[in-house]
DNA sequence: CCAAAAGATGAACCAATATTCACAATACGA
DNA sequence: TCGTATTGTGAATATTGGTTCATCTTTTGG
């Protein structure tokens, strides 16, 4: 983002920043909070243990920022998406393009999200918790919104737009998530979600 | 289930086993694995440590136990649903109405599942993590099947059975979530679900 | 080239806690 | 009632892994 300005030094600070949350990412990932020691991921990202604390005052504080980090950069990603010109559904439809990508590109960062997000955050303490859930609130608020303008203009059926998001949220985690688990089975497709999700599922019997 | 036959000492032993099971639910359901201790659910069933590991040999094995005995009886009922008579869509609107009650019965169990389905199982080692998936896997191949052989009759339209049965987990999942986060907020309804996934959403503008 | 500052190191320390096991309490059958 | 078996106990042990800090290395400015 905002680059230059920066000393040498500074740059040099940051980098070695970046390389140390990049490999607690993979870590964290794939084995979670408590299964990964500062020693590993000392070991891993080539520095000594007594450096990591030069960076971070705890293990936790280390996860923290990694996380924040990465999620700011998730919802400006989105929040972006949605400034896209067009009426409700292409709106819509751009931004379900971009999560898609977004998830996409850090299938690692995905895991450790929903961890967080869904799964009650045990891993660690509150803090987090509160900022990722008003993160993920505020996005549900802006589908929301264009649920709401959407059916003021009759552009979709007369349904509780908080619901609406609610389970449009649902519906396309729930494709991540599939393809998270079962990567070759079907291509993430937006057009598929959104027929499923926009689209008449039951018919009653009437000549298809 | 079968009880019966089982001298009194027997009957004890499984009460004792239930006691601390039930303990460690609610605990590990707040906390989380690792933020639980031994020492803690010892105090709490009113054991001692020693007694605990009469019962489990491992921290972990508790911890599986658990899980395992409670997802089972958890699969067992949702296929239960799905015996009732009736078309595809008056078994999948039984499905969904034993899901959300027994989802309301057990949230704190809700949330360790969870942990464990969606949050990559970080918290313990293999062999759970197996069972559970197959056992949603398993779940999600008989609403596929429900779908497929709706869409057979022209009762549902014509989209991929496995991803429509995706997507109903999917919208289902997040109502559930957002009622554990907003108990208040709004009532849990299957049919108000219902709805939202089988009717048209996008009206494209027609007169509302 | 040198001294002071800044940065990096990793052995050592220590707190937390999973697990063990020698012992005590209790239940049971004779 | 008594000896044996079963069950329960919790102090002691062992291990893991987060954190510290005295020391070494590198950079910087003169």
């Amino acid at each position: 983002m905002e680059d230059l300005k920066l000393s040498r030094k500074e740059r040099e600070y940051l980098r070695h920043r970046q390389e140390i949350l990049q490999v607690a990412l993979k870590l964290f990932s794939e084995r979670g909070f408590h299964n990964v020691s500062m020693h590993e991921i000392a070991q891993k990202s080539e520095f000594a243990v007594g450096t990591l604390y030069k960076f971070f005052s705890k293990k936790e504080d280390l996860y923290l920022a990694l996380i924040l980090e990465k999620a700011r950069e998730f919802r400006s990603a989105l929040t972006a998406a949605l400034q896209t010109p067009g009426d409700e559904m292409k709106k819509i439809r751009t931004w379900l393009e971009a999560k898609i990508r977004l998830f996409m590109d850090s299938l690692d960062f995905v895991r450790l999200y929903v961890a967080e997000t869904r799964g009650g955050s045990f891993n660690i303490k509150a803090g987090l918790d509160k900022e990722i859930k008003k993160n993920y609130e505020m996005t549900l608020k802006e589908i929301e919104a264009l649920f709401a303008s959407g059916i003021k203009k009759k552009l979709f059926a007369k349904f509780d737009p908080h619901l609406l998001a609610v389970a449009l949220e649902g519906i396309s985690n729930a494709f991540l998530f599939e393809h998270l688990e079962h990567p070759d089975k079907h291509w993430l497709d937006a057009n598929l979600i959104l027929e499923i999700f926009f689209q008449q599922v039951y018919t009653g019997g009437a000549h298809g």
